[in-house]
DNA sequence: TGATAGTCAATACT
DNA sequence: AGTATTGACTATCA
């Protein structure tokens, strides 16, 4: 079967990336992901598959958004990508516990305890299927929390959800309730499907402006931080959430700071509005992730990975893969014609990681191109030419 | 059981 | 080499 074959190719690249750091401790990776779910949505139902761009229209500005992000964070990223892609033990360490699971593999039954052994072979692709928009349906809460079950505990759940994302505000729980306010706000967390397209709109800008704004700086201090960050590892949830230091995660920070206040998600309301409702205290539920119980607007995350796909020379077949655990047709399709979200059901796990890719700072974000196996970075690397900006570039002298 | 959704892999295209 | 398109297939749902 294609999903066991799809298992086996992530499991294989986990495996690869395993070996690239031993140390690398189940522990780690452990769970899976938590609270999972179905999603669900109500309204999805007609238009067939292939019938693209019918969401387009829903989504308005996203066009800004993609276009202006653009400019400032390819050096940062470049730089940090060497880094990257290099691997350093020391620096990976920490990260790795995030990305460890690349892909969703998800590994039903093991991801509890097993060891990596475990993992091998045949891990469903992890329908990647998590979360959120359970509360949708109210019938078939029981799938998932058979898989998950197990351990679970919450914060490495997610990790593993997010495979590599760990960035991504979900490690930490606990400040899922305080976050999730806050981490709609980022962006592409769509606006409600009520059109305000505002929300998208104000995100985007956000977003943008951070780009531009900050550019330089962060990259700079990106790395750096990003070190520190990692070191330290728990924090950047936090400073994610609570605008934290580190400069890593500059993109939404700033938006952040701009726009909002951590605790108010001013423009954002209704952004999140849709799945809102629903009261994000609960546990375990990874919710908070900002993309998770949020809607995200497709298109504009489309845009947005469009564009740094692009910047950085990323192929698609590389994110594809690395990231999303997804083949380079599946990704250009959904790059292309994104679906509005309302529309999506399992489908939204894969925009929901291209949205934490997105929200990653940049230094993990490559971490998780790399991760692996060898990349077309790695290749690249590997030979001392470099054609572009490639995110091979200036690796920074702490890193190696 | 048909309709959909999601994905893959092959392949056409740039 | 990278991206877009598309037919086929599986899974899920009503």
């Amino acid at each position: 079967m294609k999903t066991a074959y799809n298992a086996y190719r992530c499991l294989s690249k986990d495996l690869d990336a395993y070996a690239m750091n031993p140390e690398m401790t189940m522990d780690s990776i452990g769970n899976l992901h938590g609270g999972l779910s179905h999603d669900q949505d109500l309204m999805n139902s007609h238009s067939p598959h292939h019938t693209r761009n019918p969401g387009a229209s829903l989504r308005l500005h996203q066009d800004l958004a993609a276009a202006s992000s653009r400019s400032a964070m390819v050096s940062s990223m470049a730089t940090i990508l060497d880094g990257a892609g290099e691997y350093r033990p020391e620096l990976s360490l920490p990260l790795h516990h995030a990305m460890s699971m690349q892909c969703d593999t998800s590994p039903p039954g093991m991801g509890m305890n097993g060891t990596y052994t475990t993992l091998t072979p045949l891990q469903p692709l992890p329908p990647i299927s998590t979360v959120s928009d359970k509360f949708h349906h109210p019938h078939h809460h029981h799938h998932h929390h058979q898989r998950l079950s197990g351990n679970v505990s919450g914060s490495f759940t997610l990790m593993r959800d997010e495979r590599c994302l760990p960035a991504v505000n979900n490690l930490y729980s606990p400040y899922h309730k305080d976050m999730t306010g806050m981490g709609q706000s980022l962006s592409p967390l769509a606006s409600s499907p009520l059109g305000n397209g505002l929300g998208s709109l104000h995100n985007t800008q956000q977003n943008l402006h951070n780009y531009g704004t900050h550019g330089h700086d962060k990259m700079l201090s990106s790395n750096f931080d990003a070190h520190t960050a990692m070191l330290a590892r728990g924090d950047q949830h936090l400073s994610r959430g609570l605008g934290g230091p580190t400069a890593g995660m500059m993109p939404h920070l700033n938006g952040m700071h701009h726009t909002g206040h951590p605790g108010h998600p001013q423009s954002h309301g209704p952004v999140l509005a849709s799945n809102r409702d629903r009261p994000p205290s609960s546990s375990g539920q990874q919710g908070n992730n900002s993309g998770q119980l949020e809607e995200i607007n497709t298109k504009e995350v489309a845009q947005r990975i469009t564009a740094e796909l692009k910047r950085y020379s990323i192929p698609q077949a590389i994110f594809a893969q690395r990231v999303l655990c997804r083949s380079q047709g599946t990704l250009s399709d959904l790059l292309r014609n994104p679906k509005p979200w309302s529309k999506l059901k399992s489908g939204r796990e894969t925009f929901r990681r291209m949205w934490k890719w997105l929200q990653e700072p940049e230094f993990q974000r490559m971490s998780a191109l790399r991760l692996a196996g060898k990349t077309s970075v790695q290749k690249k690397r590997t030979r001392p030419k470099q054609g572009k900006e490639q995110y091979t570039k200036e690796i920074p002298s702490g890193f190696y």
